[in-house]
DNA sequence: GCGTCACGCCT
DNA sequence: CCCGGGCGTGACGCC
């Protein structure tokens, strides 16, 4: 399983960069490839957006200590002919183990250039390696070079530290082509290093990882992001005007009530209108001990009957909205009202995935304020949203061999129920106890969650839970065993996550790595379950020819858009993919169905939104 | 301009 | 101070 390449003509860590002129000398550059071993590419582009503009292409093999510079034509009086780099590339990329670091990025310039998918067949991605290695690593090159080589790489910004628009190419196109080539064959040269590296640092389930998950899933995010999404701007401009409306009149009535105008986005001036002028009562305290000014706050407020705090809270939570998403996302669509977020698939320590610009992952899903309704299919298409049920509960089933765990998910029953019973709880009682076992929930803070004593919280936890689910204590003891021998804990695929804090010094560190020990195993296992249905149902797609379309994750949920008349079909067949994704001795069953917005909500529009707040119902705007 | 805090949205 | 994992906003302090 382990990629190896020839010792023996290693390259020393010094690099030279060849200018190509010429799609000739191009040419004559792939012809002296040697297939057997890696060949890196990077490109440079004038931003990080999908359509970013190509300056140019490099190239460097990991046994050369020369790499060359294909600059292309936008800017560059020398530069190639897009088009002809496509052909060549598309001709002589095949057959090649090509690496990249981040591929998903580079793959994704390419593909929006000419270039072929099935010409870009990437062999290895040298961010993802280093990922799996340690994803505590800095996973950007320049910091990793630092690191791994002690060699201090230009930056980027030091090359091109200025607006694209604001260059005069004939003046300063020449000596920025030449300094642009030098950064990006290091870049390759670099990245050629980074692969010998951490090619012999991955063990056989990493590798297997990085080719059976990551690499088939970075591709299908990369898809994603140059479809993106259609959002109902109209909707959100809609949601924005009454939000500002809304806001301006709770807003004033705040200041009435304190009877001061102030900053309601500042927290310490919150603090010293509400508890120095206004002698308000201190409910919680913040991490660094200042009394908190939290939506929790007003809420204890508002139950004790202090006007403001009723007030207050309705601002916090519309105006969350409001800057957060409503106002926010009609900046970051294209022309076409398409919006592109960036889903990372090396965004966390456990290996699921991390979104931003947007966070599609954080999007609001509640009734009173329906954002995900302004997701939608484009015309002649329906969403089809499946998430897993209690994903992360059949994990820890399957792992540790509960029979009593497992038998509720054998007879299809409920879990949180289960727990109720045996405990003698209420059901959400049982639900936030089994949140506690899979995030390692301490006696404190279960108290504090259930509002009952430390003692019935602790006899709940070491005592109830342990004698009702015996297997589910036995594996969570094994898995901190194994995590304090390695320091590091693996999943169910072989997914690494290191835990120095298994030795450390602190208290809190040493008992915040055990909950980590626990929480990564299960979370973990779930982040590989769902990346390995996302690639099981985009294949099972394709290969039926079908007009669908995998949009976005988010941790136990996917979203496609498809062709309105093929839905069923492509229902069917995502609802196999998830469900097949992993063979466990009990069924993983998916919820989900056929929408024509992202939102849960089945009815209402924005102008009859079912606002909670009783404030904005009394009719006082 | 950049980092940190406090806060709050998701799972 | 802190139950796991994220990201974005606004304020504020530092340079």
């Amino acid at each position: 399983m382990l990629k190896l390449f020839d010792m023996k003509t290693l390259a020393a860590p010094k690099c030279s960069v060849l200018l190509l002129e010429s799609l000739k000398e191009v040419e004559n550059y792939f012809l002296g490839v040697d297939s057997k071993n890696p060949l890196a590419f990077d490109y440079e582009t004038t931003g990080l957006a999908y359509d970013a503009i190509p300056l140019g292409l490099s190239l460097c093999q990991v046994t050369s200590d020369t790499s060359v510079f294909i600059p292309y034509n936008y800017f560059f009086t020398k530069g190639l002919e897009s088009e002809g780099i496509a052909k060549l590339c598309n001709k002589y990329f095949k057959g090649k183990k090509l690496i990249a670091h981040n591929a998903k990025y580079d793959s994704m310039i390419g593909l929006m250039n000419g270039f072929s998918d099935s010409s870009m067949e990437i062999y290895a991605d040298t961010l993802v390696m280093v990922h799996l290695y340690d994803s505590s690593l800095d996973k950007n090159l320049e910091q990793r070079v630092f690191q791994d080589f002690k060699y201090r790489k230009q930056s980027f910004s030091e090359i091109c530290g200025k607006k694209w628009n604001k260059i005069d190419w004939d003046k300063e196109g020449d000596s920025l082509l030449e300094m642009l080539a030098g950064y990006s064959g290091e870049d390759t040269f670099w990245t050629c290093r980074l692969y010998q590296k951490y090619s012999i640092m991955l063990d056989e389930q990493l590798w297997k990882i990085h080719d059976k998950i990551e690499l088939p899933n970075i591709k299908i995010l990369r898809d994603a992001k140059i479809r993106g999404v259609l959002m109902d701007i109209p909707l959100l401009k809609q949601m924005g005007r009454q939000l500002d409306s809304y806001l301006e009149k709770i807003e004033s009535d705040i200041y009435s009530e304190a009877g001061c105008v102030f900053n309601l986005n500042s927290p310490k001036q919150k603090q010293e209108v509400f508890f120095q002028k206004m002698k308000l009562p201190i409910v919680t305290t913040t991490g660094k001990g200042s009394p908190s000014t939290d939506s929790g706050t007003f809420d204890t407020w508002a139950e004790q009957g202090i006007r403001v705090g009723e007030l207050l809270s309705e601002y916090s939570t519309l105006n969350k909205l409001n800057s957060g998403y409503v106002r926010a996302i009609p900046e970051l669509v294209d022309n076409k009202n398409v919006l592109r977020g960036d889903i990372n698939s090396c965004g966390t320590d456990t290996g699921r995935c991390s979104s931003s610009n947007p966070n599609l992952q954080n999007q609001p899903n509640s009734d009173q304020f329906p954002v995900r309704k302004a997701f939608i299919p484009r015309a002649g298409y329906v969403f089809i949203n499946r998430d897993y049920s209690q994903l992360e509960l059949r994990i820890l089933a399957e792992l540790s061999r509960d029979k009593n765990l497992l038998d509720v998910f054998k007879q299809g029953g409920d879990p949180h129920s289960d727990v109720a019973h045996r405990l003698g709880i209420s059901r959400s009682a049982a639900k936030t106890v089994n949140f506690g076992v899979i995030y390692g929930l301490g006696p404190d803070n279960l108290a504090r969650k259930l509002d009952i004593s430390s003692k019935e919280a602790s006899k709940i936890i070491d005592h109830d839970y342990v004698k009702a689910y015996p297997g589910v204590y036995s594996w969570k003891q094994r898995v901190q065993q194994y995590a304090k021998k390695h320091y590091y804990v693996r999943n169910y695929f072989g997914r690494i996550r290191r835990l120095p804090g298994v030795v450390s010094g602190s208290n809190y560190e040493y008992f915040s790595a055990l909950r980590k020990a626990v929480n990564t195993t299960i979370q973990g296992t779930g982040a590989d379950i769902v990346k390995l249905a996302t690639v099981k149902t985009v294949e099972s797609l394709r290969k039926n020819g079908l007009d669908a379309h995998f949009l976005l994750q988010v941790h136990d949920e996917l979203l496609f858009e498809v062709r309105e008349d093929q839905a069923i079909l492509a229902e069917q067949i995502i609802i196999n993919g998830m469900e097949t994704a992993v063979k466990f001795s009990i069924p993983l069953l998916t919820d989900g169905k056929i929408i024509l917005n992202w939102s849960e909500m089945k009815d209402s529009d924005i102008v009859s939104v079912p606002y909670r707040f009783s404030y904005v119902l009394s009719g006082l705007i």
